[in-house]
DNA sequence: GTCTATATCCAGATAGAC
DNA sequence: GTCTATCTGGATATAGAC
């Protein structure tokens, strides 16, 4: 007689090693910037023929798409980590902070994740929903801490961006924006209570 | 007798195709993106072969440069072109508002000339001196509007990049970001305002 | 200065043997 | 699932005729 087996060993084995490929192809994107990963380095990389990979990935946009998910995955997963204290802002402040951490830990990945400078890459549908997620946490989260208009979230999220923009591209490797970081949250937030307290007059 | 003529039309017909094919080089870029440009596609567009270019510009490195040494040189003459008021902080304004609309008016020209995602290009010295007397001509206004501390700058560059970053990412083509550049102002001169009152106390 | 012809290299992707 | 072999097409760049 035949029994089913709980796991499957094979699909497993495979699962690795999909997830192998992904960890070199985010080595790659590191040492050599997002669009300068190829096939060739990869299966390299990872001990076979380029052509081999497509045992595991439909193509080069599938590998791409499959990074956006994991990256996302990834930063979902730090920042549910970070405790709550009670504090909105404290708590905003460390949120922020953790979020410039990960962008700025490989520049390669924020440029896949934030930018869309990659020829014609468009993240799917599954791919993409982890990232308005993300989003949505920190709308949540800084309504929390007192500022509701929609604009303000779009305000610091460019001011975020922009610290981090300027870090990769001004100063690689450095801080000079990153330790603007405080400053900038303490601006933000004295013009949401300004703002706040002139309309309650 | 041979008389040396005032103008040597060979070199003003040089100068002319070079430009012509600059401009090319920029219509293309927009379409398809700053690493979509290939000699190829630009021979065409000015009517000769790709290898035909090579009479023009070293290489498509020197394509690359040159247009890059060429976008601040608008910049610059539109820039200077910004009458002053005797209001410090009205000309800040209305410089900003003028480089948010040259950045946005051609979103591949502005990934040329503010970050730095092409492949293996960097400005060379020559072409990368305008970007630092822009940078300098902005330093200078942001003193006068009263805010002279380094980091000030620093900050604000940050800001207006983020806008930018965030409206060419996000919202290609539409407002989101670019309406509240006035808010992000206001934002950030109170800021300034209210340290500097915090310091004489 | 522009052309044809060519060199060289690289990319992503497919077919089919094993 | 991995390989060899190959397709197709793209790129930048050089040589030399005209």
């Amino acid at each position: 007689m035949s029994v089913t087996p709980t796991r499957d060993r094979r699909a497993e084995r495979r699962e690795a090693t999909r997830a192998e490929i992904l960890e070199a192809a985010q080595e790659l994107m590191r040492e050599q910037g997002v669009a300068g990963l190829s096939l060739r380095d990869l299966g390299q990389k990872v001990g076979m023929r380029a052509q081999s990979l497509y045992s595991y990935f439909d193509s080069k946009e599938a590998i791409y798409d499959a990074l956006f998910a994991e990256g996302f995955r990834q930063y979902l997963d730090l920042r549910r980590a970070v405790p709550s204290t009670g504090d909105p802002r404290a708590d905003f402040r460390a949120v922020c902070r953790l979020f410039l951490d990960f962008c700025l830990e490989d520049p390669a990945r924020y440029q896949l994740l934030f930018q869309r400078t990659i020829p014609g890459f468009t993240p799917s549908p599954e791919s993409y929903a982890p990232s308005v997620e993300g989003l949505e946490l920190t709308r949540q989260l800084l309504v929390d801490a007192g500022a509701d208009d929609p604009a303000d979230l779009d305000l610091f999220t460019a001011l975020t961006t922009g610290l981090i923009d300027q870090q990769i591209s001004n100063d690689p490797g450095g801080d000079r924006w990153y330790r603007l970081l405080d400053d900038a949250l303490d601006m933000f937030f004295a013009y949401i209570d300004a703002r706040k307290e002139a309309t309650v007059q």
